[in-house]
DNA sequence: GACCTTTGTTTGCATCGTCAACTATCCTTT
DNA sequence: AAAGGATAGTTGACGATGCAAACAAAGGTC
């Protein structure tokens, strides 16, 4: 049963809606905003710094890098992404412009554009894969147990759907 | 103990240094980019059409408006948020621009600014308040139990602080 | 096969954010 | 009290992003 005390002194774990968030919310939500933006904010210098590329530029990569026919759609590269469509047009504008893919027009779709990589984009994203990985169980996974991941991912597929049915 | 299997057949928990994330690790570590993602779009996209103002707008007036003295430096905002100085710099200009905050010269040190709210902003900030609170509430923090919320915020305890020390 | 709708991508415009360089002020030391 | 260094904030240049509108090509429908 959730505590949802109105006005009391202060022990509240839950407010009500308009309540100001508790400790207990705040520690959750804040520590959540928190602990994203100083993770991305490691991980993303650690590959500029060592690879010149931004983390969304390497998850690009390596979603091309790992796709069976090695090239996919701009919408493909989105909706595997967290960025939108348009995001995504010119982030491969400046991968392309950085030489690391090409967009190429689509075969069967005359719309379309098909991006893959270059042989420089592949080894580039060679040359910071280990290192990323590395990173990310060292600042994230690494500080982790087994069971305290499963319970993790758990968590966040609560969080996706809704869409907004009641 | 943790798992680390290299090269087996795919039934891997976890991942050494340089191999690919497992699904565990995956569902873990992209879960949490994507949940992120989505939370923030939402919250910010529900303040932003009802009252005009991004997740992080909100988050300043906030603070000034439970800040004790009633004013603060933008030092102390940006330390208390996730916006570097000079980004909160110009936070604090729009804010200006939009009438919902006044800079003033800081008393006690001829280099500071110390940033209030105006009536107006604080208008906004009652308008926008339980509304923003609802959806924290409906988006996020209701999806959980208690002990979870707890559980979380202890996750992210074990992000933050590192520095680098091995 | 001209028309309308749907779908994939790009572009115009605005916001938001960073870093590095700069200015102004403060503080400490001598 | 002048010099040197630290600190607070602003600004310039730039990179990312999103949304909405514009475009372009498909795919029906009659």
């Amino acid at each position: 049963m959730q505590t949802k005390v109105k006005g009391d002194g202060g022990g509240a774990v839950r407010g009500a809606d308009g309540d100001p968030l508790t400790p207990l919310e705040l520690g959750a939500w804040r520590g959540l905003l928190r602990a994203h933006a100083d993770l991305v904010r490691r991980l993303d210098a650690g590959l500029r710094v060592s690879h010149g590329l931004s983390l969304s530029s390497y998850e690009a990569l390596m979603l091309l890098g790992t796709s069976p026919r090695g090239r996919m759609r701009i919408s493909e590269l989105s909706g595997a992404t967290l960025l939108s469509v348009s995001g995504m047009s010119r982030m491969v504008d400046r991968l392309v412009r950085d030489g690391l893919v090409v967009r190429e027009s689509c075969e069967e779709d005359g719309r379309g554009a098909e991006v893959a990589l270059t042989p420089s984009g592949r080894g580039r994203l060679r040359a910071a894969r280990a290192a990323h990985l590395a990173d990310v169980r060292r600042e994230f996974l690494g500080r982790f147990a087994d069971d305290e991941l499963r319970e993790m991912s758990g968590f966040w597929s609560r969080i996706e759907p809704d869409g907004r049915g009641a």
